[in-house]
DNA sequence: ACGGTGACGTCTG
DNA sequence: ACAGACGCCACCG
């Protein structure tokens, strides 16, 4: 709803709930696509400094921990798992089961 | 000012 | 089924 794609990324990221993961694209797709997913990763690279947005809760569509190497080697691994989430191979395990869909979830 | 790149996603061959 | 290319916008050189 901001003016700012950015602060539009950051409202939604900053939302997911603690145990629940979302992916690129569906944030991507509840902006409406505006810019599309590389806007929101890039939005994370730049917000990977503020620990107010929860990237590590951001994964791609194959529920991957892509940017894993900007919050360190293993870090945004034990943050998730931290939170109940299950990962094997850097991959998140029963992603649909965690996912959290913005266009559904805050309606 | 311009070109290339980037934590991605989707389509076509 | 798998591989390759294109598209979106912003930041860096």
């Amino acid at each position: 709803m901001q003016a700012n794609p950015f602060e539009d990324i950051y409202a939604v990221v900053s939302l997911i709930p603690s145990g629940r993961v979302c992916t690129y694209g569906a944030i991507a797709n509840y902006l409406g696509s505006k810019g599309g997913a590389r806007l929101v990763g890039w939005a994370m690279n730049a917000s990977h400094a503020s620990v107010d947005i929860p990237a590590h809760r951001v994964v791609n569509r194959n529920g991957v921990l892509t940017g894993k190497n900007f919050f360190g080697p293993g870090i945004m691994q034990a943050r998730l798992e931290s939170e109940g989430i299950r990962i094997l191979d850097d991959k998140i395990q029963d992603f649909s089961k965690h996912f959290w869909d913005p266009s559904i979830e805050l309606i």
